[in-house]
DNA sequence: CTAAAATGATTCACTTGTTGAATGATTCTG
DNA sequence: CAGAATCATTCAACAAGTGAATCATTTTAG
């Protein structure tokens, strides 16, 4: 009707969104063959970076609600892979740290985290998938979507206290 | 410990989920602020271009059930943007079809995706973003995320039937 | 040194989005 | 015409996630 022209851009966007929706489908399937959701894996890979993290940092690391955390370190600490130890320093929170299972379980995820990245690019040559890599890399950090879920931004803690206030 | 270089790839999947949920996120923000979600946007561009479509095969574009879709249409219809007509050939379902308000309202979200992408993409320069674009593209094909979600994909309902009566 | 504020972990009630099974109306098949 | 299939709908259930309230501990201020 009114534009000739539906296929210039535009879907861009739309795209991502779909590939990154079946990015996660297709990881979650993955670990779900582990006994794992895909937040089970983001623990284990951040407490394998990070050892002794508390439930609170692991929280903000995580994007996630320190109330969430809980029933997700419950059920890792269940199944033997984290362990929960007092911190003598600061009685009030843990120092969260991986057993020799749960370490073992990181690698098996390393594993499958390389297999679904070959899979998933497997349509493109070498050359493309760096390529690839570099635009999404440039992308996410120009959209402050850093390396881990925006790192510390201590700011939000603090505005989201101040805006409770406020409203 | 083993691996002497993680940086090496097997983080490309991992930012294409991110930038995924970012691009998701951001759409249902805007989408939000006029007054829809985007299952309801993706109901609108649907019937768009293809007016006069059952709920049923709505639902199977959509990669949604049925019974998900009926909410959905319920309070697209009670906004006034689409229209219940009882098919004469088969008084078992509707055709569905966009009111004039509807047809606006698509309009508004067409202007709303394009600034959506140009934000997201404003990190890019045009070729950059083209060149993203085509291995978005490819990949999505290749995976057949094809332009709609699967399509007919007739296959799908059979074999959820036969594999549920096996079951 | 002690009272008040802040912090970490936890619980709980609640929302939101989604699903599968059962139902009623209609159409197709043999 | 009788039985199977199909469309739309309802409903109960479920998972994921969030915010508010609570308790123990630590820090800050007077």
């Amino acid at each position: 009707m009114d534009s000739p022209d539906p296929s210039r851009s535009k879907r861009t966007a739309f795209l991502l969104s779909q590939l990154g929706a079946l990015a996660s489908a297709r990881f979650a399937e993955r670990t779900r063959e582990l006994g794992l959701t895909p937040s089970d894996a983001g623990v284990l890979r951040l407490l394998g970076r990070t050892p002794g993290l508390s439930q609170r940092s692991l929280a903000d690391r995580l994007g996630a609600v320190p109330s969430r955390v809980v029933p997700l370190i419950d059920s890792l600490e269940t199944r033997g892979l984290v362990a929960r130890v007092r911190s003598r320093a600061d009685r009030r929170n843990y120092e969260l740290r991986l057993t020799a299972e749960g370490t073992k379980a990181l690698g098996t995820l390393r594993g499958v985290a390389e297999r679904h990245e070959a899979e998933l690019l497997a349509p493109l040559t070498r050359e493309e998938s760096a390529q690839l890599e570099s635009l999404l890399s440039r992308l996410a950090s120009a959209h402050a979507l850093d390396t881990e879920l925006h790192r510390d931004m201590s700011v939000d803690r603090t505005t989201r206290r101040v805006t409770g206030d406020a409203s």
